[in-house]
DNA sequence: TGATGTTTTATCGCTATGAGATAATTCTTA
DNA sequence: TAAGAATTATCTCATAGCGATAAAACATCA
């Protein structure tokens, strides 16, 4: 049997015992529809736009299926093409979902003119969040005049750990689940004044347990300063929570606790549906 | 030959040849992401909740398909079901998108800065928005402290023709490519200030070009004003605008040209980048 | 309480669809 | 202007996903 003859082009796809594995085991996934999401996520703002083999090898696809997910994208109006440079980037229609989470949202529909309310009466930025695993989700927000932070903007996602309103909403759940969060979390100090350690973090839950809210200073971004109250929904689940965000350089830590923890408190109060 | 014997299960799909068609016209369109994004744009304030069947009749889909994409979306974490009454609503992580979309914008990195300076001298809302065919779609958006609309959130779309921003993007289009997104609307007054008739709506936008600026006062909501000018890409096209949006309670028709006119046509020159 | 209709979930066979390869074309750059 | 790289167009084949439907769970009403 000769070795040198070459083989036959073997017209493999993926691996096909391991495809055939994910087939089985979810029948009705439709697997283009996660490769759309995952093209549109190539982008950002270390990839403002991304040429079709940037794409694929961003994506981890082949040149043929970038080739079609882009395509079908431009076609969708999610993905524009320039016509020059042949490099795509997003287009504003990809916030059409958010806008339709938004508009859907009871949370948010009743949260609104509580959170309204609180701004004027603070004049402070303040914030609805709700948890997705380890991480908050910025879903509405209101600015200070005083401090414009464009970091943050709706859709921001940060560690649940480290901020106020992650703090508060673990504080709702039973001490094993709230644990559980954290120990899935990539702990870590963003700043000198993280509060990361297991040991700690747990007092510190359990301490927004005891009070009804919790507090961060400069836990991510110097300077700011963060107290927040959880959200209950008709079963006492923490849903969302409210944040109030100052800077640390307008309060003390006392100052912040004493001006601003009744008012969340009773703001989250208000909002919820226990 | 008995014409009452049970005629032979038909396993067609769609219509055949017409499937055909859509196929060889377009063979890299992966048909499964735009019924993905179908299922998602089915809810919205309306339907904050869907059921599966009800998915299915909102999308035209057959039970099958909704099956499959609402379980797909639900695995990607863009749907959640309720365990108890079985029905979907959408996620905090619809949000990702528009988020990505926002931190690749170059135009939208490029004017925060003006946008907050913007909003701080004037203390109005202020708008970044883009055009979207017929539509405008807010990208950004800076709240007044006086007026707090949350009707109009980052994603709102709006008509081209009855907002500041949009006649005023039209306005730096050559007059024909103007009119032919004109007569691709569908216009009709929204309320009894509405500019909506073709010539008057020509008029409007030979006047936007001559001042810099577009106006339009009540228009869509009944006392409320806006003031915007076109933001130009490197080759001169209108890619965007800027507006300010006051309360007609606030100020005369002549206040606002006068107080806002040069600020916000300095503010889009500013973000331009001819 | 059982009977009946409705909605949801699970499963299956078939084929149009989309994967992947590659050829043709266009764009770079040296 | 030739070589190389990227993009676009086109083809074939295997299977992913479509559509049907059966089974199960729920709801409704006599």
């Amino acid at each position: 049997m000769s070795m040198s003859e070459t083989p036959p082009r073997s017209r493999r796809r993926a691996a096909p015992e391991e495809a055939q594995q994910t087939r089985k085991e979810d029948a009705l996934m439709v697997n283009s529809v996660e490769k759309a999401f995952r093209v549109l996520s190539a982008f950002g703002r270390q990839h403002q736009t991304l040429s079709l083999s940037q794409v694929a090898s961003e994506t981890g696809m082949d040149i043929s299926s970038a080739q079609r997910f882009t395509h079908t994208l431009n076609k969708l109006g999610y993905l524009r093409k320039d016509a020059q440079t042949k490099r795509f980037e997003l287009t504003a229609r990809t916030l059409d979902l958010g806008y339709h989470f938004v508009r859907s949202s009871r949370l948010v529909d009743r949260a609104m003119p509580y959170l309204m309310h609180l701004s004027k009466e603070t004049e402070e930025t303040i914030n609805l969040t709700v948890r997705d695993g380890t991480e908050i989700i910025f879903v509405s927000r209101f600015l200070s005049r005083n401090v414009l932070n464009t970091d943050v903007i709706i859709g921001t996602r940060m560690p649940v750990y480290c901020t106020a309103p992650g703090i508060a909403m673990l504080s709702r759940l039973p001490e094993d689940e709230a644990m559980a969060v954290i120990d899935a979390s990539d702990l870590k100090p963003y700043t000198a004044s993280t509060v990361w350690q297991r040991d700690a973090l747990r007092e510190k839950i359990r301490q927004a347990a005891a009070q009804g809210y919790a507090t961060a200073f400069e836990e991510v971004y110097l300077s700011d300063a963060s107290i927040a109250a959880p959200i209950l929904d008709h079963r006492g689940q923490p849903e969302a929570a409210v944040n109030i965000a100052v800077s640390c350089s307008r309060y003390s830590r006392e100052e912040v606790v004493s001006r601003f923890s009744s008012l969340v408190v009773a703001t989250a109060h208000a909002v919820s549906r226990i």
